[in-house]
RNA sequence: GUCCCGUUCGUCUAGAGGCCUAGGACUCCAGGUUUUCAUCCUGGCAACAGGGGUUCGACUCCCCUACGGGACGCCA
């Protein structure tokens, strides 16, 4: 049988980073499998529900490249199908009307969890009940009384969940509409899922629906429960660790292949890699990989996986990333030296698109101010010699190669018998406005001799007017 | 509280009873390369939650305890 799995958001906020990998694990297995993958938006929710949740849902799959073959279903435009699902099982006694008030249930659970049980609904209506004056009924499925439910976990083995631990949960509200566990099940019965990949808060949940299975009349599929994601100090994510939506990791300078990457080696791995392409990840992808145990998300190890890819990944891609970042940076790359030169100098020592950016500026832009530590250690008042004579050499350069520059920066130090620190140093501040730049010889080529030569000028004037300060 | 799931270096993990003197990666530390920063290279610190079994032999199997997480909605 063809493999069929789905990723099954409910639309109540952005795509988050635990969601994304549960997609990534769904979604590899169904393309190792050659199977289909679903996207579903489980949006019976109207309250929470929203438009925005939806889209950003969207474009988070988009941006990390999870296309799903089928979908997106929502399940809001199912409805007819979920009432005659509820009727069919109303009709042949698997479910019943309640009568029980919302506050009536409050008041039973408050006892029953003062009574130190689990709260649970107390089957008053299971018998027959009579309708009740200004009370819509609520439809519960008759869950069996005995017995366990037990079924073996893709990841984690078998589990076994008592019926007695089990109540007859609300399969339609008062006012008609189904609620999760109904719609779910419907639904993957429905679209020929195979296997289910979801987090393991659903664990608890996977019985119950077992049971709607049987009442319908269908074969569960396989389930998977991928352990949660947790904070960086080991409790539950939540927005304060970052738990940001997918789309927050594109615009701090994420590559969508480097979380991706680093998603697949959170709770699996395959021996001792680390890095791995996405024809990779489908060919060694287990689901009985899975760890069991739930993962702490760390955000060193994400930058060093970015790091390895803006250092690795094919200029294009870098070409094709970057101008969304050049843009947010305020940076006109037209004119200037070639962006491809500029990145291949500078991929090496930037671990965020962000900050590759930014290290771009100094090729493009010019600056009135220096970094404060830098010009106060390297544009002394003793740097002015060195400078001076820089400039004359550099400005009676005819060929501006990085290899002509690097002899004349060498010949000034020993004219002047100064280490290369007190040559270069002045002088990389003085055409970068920071103490940090490629090597000096690459940088000044790159910039162009007109540019360097006019901060050179620039780092004069700043010299001598500390010069005056000092008098 | 009840039920379910889990527990190897700080973090992600390898380990399918002897291959374990417990391996790799990130971080960190110490060196080296680099006139800077970063990269890169070399080396180092660092873990089987605790207690009982089973076994000739347990990180690996079983039980208990502790701790962590989850669920207990007319949310999904």
């Amino acid at each position: 049988m063809a493999v069929v799995t789905r990723f099954a958001p409910s639309p109540t906020g952005y795509l988050h980073i635990g969601g994304a990998r549960t997609a990534l694990y769904s979604w590899l297995f169904a393309r190792q499998q050659g199977g289909q993958f679903v996207l579903r938006i489980e949006d019976t929710d109207r309250e929470r529900s929203t438009e925005e949740s939806v889209q950003a849902i969207f474009d988070g799959m988009q941006w990390l490249g999870l296309a799903h073959d089928e979908g997106p279903f929502f399940q809001t435009q199912r409805f007819d199908r979920y009432r005659a699902v509820v009727q069919q099982l109303l009709d042949a006694g698997l479910a019943y009307h309640c009568y029980c008030t919302k506050e009536e249930l409050e008041a039973l659970r408050e006892q029953q969890w003062a009574n130190k049980e689990k709260p649970r609904y107390n089957g008053k209506c299971r018998d027959g009940a009579e309708p009740r004056e200004g009370v819509e009924p609520v439809v519960r499925f008759r869950n069996p009384l005995e017995g366990n439910v037990v079924w073996q976990d893709a990841i984690k083995g078998e589990i076994s969940i008592a019926n007695t631990e089990l109540d007859d949960l609300i399969i339609a509200r008062a006012d008609g509409t189904p609620t999760y566990n109904l719609t779910v099940v419907v639904d993957d019965i429905d679209m020929g899922m195979t296997h289910v990949v979801r987090g393991d808060d659903h664990i608890n949940n996977t019985p119950r629906q077992i049971n709607i299975y049987q009442a319908l009349g269908a074969e569960p599929p396989v389930f998977a429960h991928v352990p949660m994601i947790l904070g960086e100090d080991g409790s539950r994510l939540s927005k304060r660790h970052g738990a940001v939506g997918v789309m927050q990791y594109r615009d701090d300078g994420y590559l969508p292949e480097a979380v991706l990457n680093y998603l697949v080696r959170l709770g699996w791995s395959h021996g001792d890699q680390e890095i791995f392409s996405i024809e990779e990840m489908i060919q060694h992808f287990r689901l009985e990989n899975v760890n069991r145990a739930p993962s702490t998300f760390n955000t060193e190890k994400l930058l060093w996986l970015n790091q390895q890819y803006i250092k690795s990944v094919e200029m294009s891609r870098l070409l094709e990333l970057l101008p969304f970042y050049l843009q947010q940076a305020g940076i006109d790359t037209a004119e200037g030296p070639s962006l491809e030169a500029v990145l291949s100098e500078l991929r090496e020592r930037a671990n965020t698109l962000v900050a590759l950016a930014e290290s771009c500026r100094m090729f493009y832009q010019d600056f009135d101010e220096y970094n404060a530590g830098a010009a106060k250690k390297h544009l002394k008042v003793s740097a002015a010699e060195p400078l001076t004579m820089l400039k004359e050499k550099l400005a009676a350069l005819a060929n501006w190669e990085a290899e002509a520059i690097q002899a004349v920066v060498q010949q000034t130090a020993e004219t002047l018998e100064l280490g290369m620190g007190k040559v270069g140093m002045p002088l990389r501040v003085a055409v970068s406005g920071s103490g940090q730049s490629p090597s000096i010889d690459i940088t000044l080529a790159l910039l162009g001799q007109q540019r360097a030569l006019a901060r050179i000028d620039q780092a004069l004037a700043y010299v001598a007017a500390r010069a005056e300060q000092a008098r």
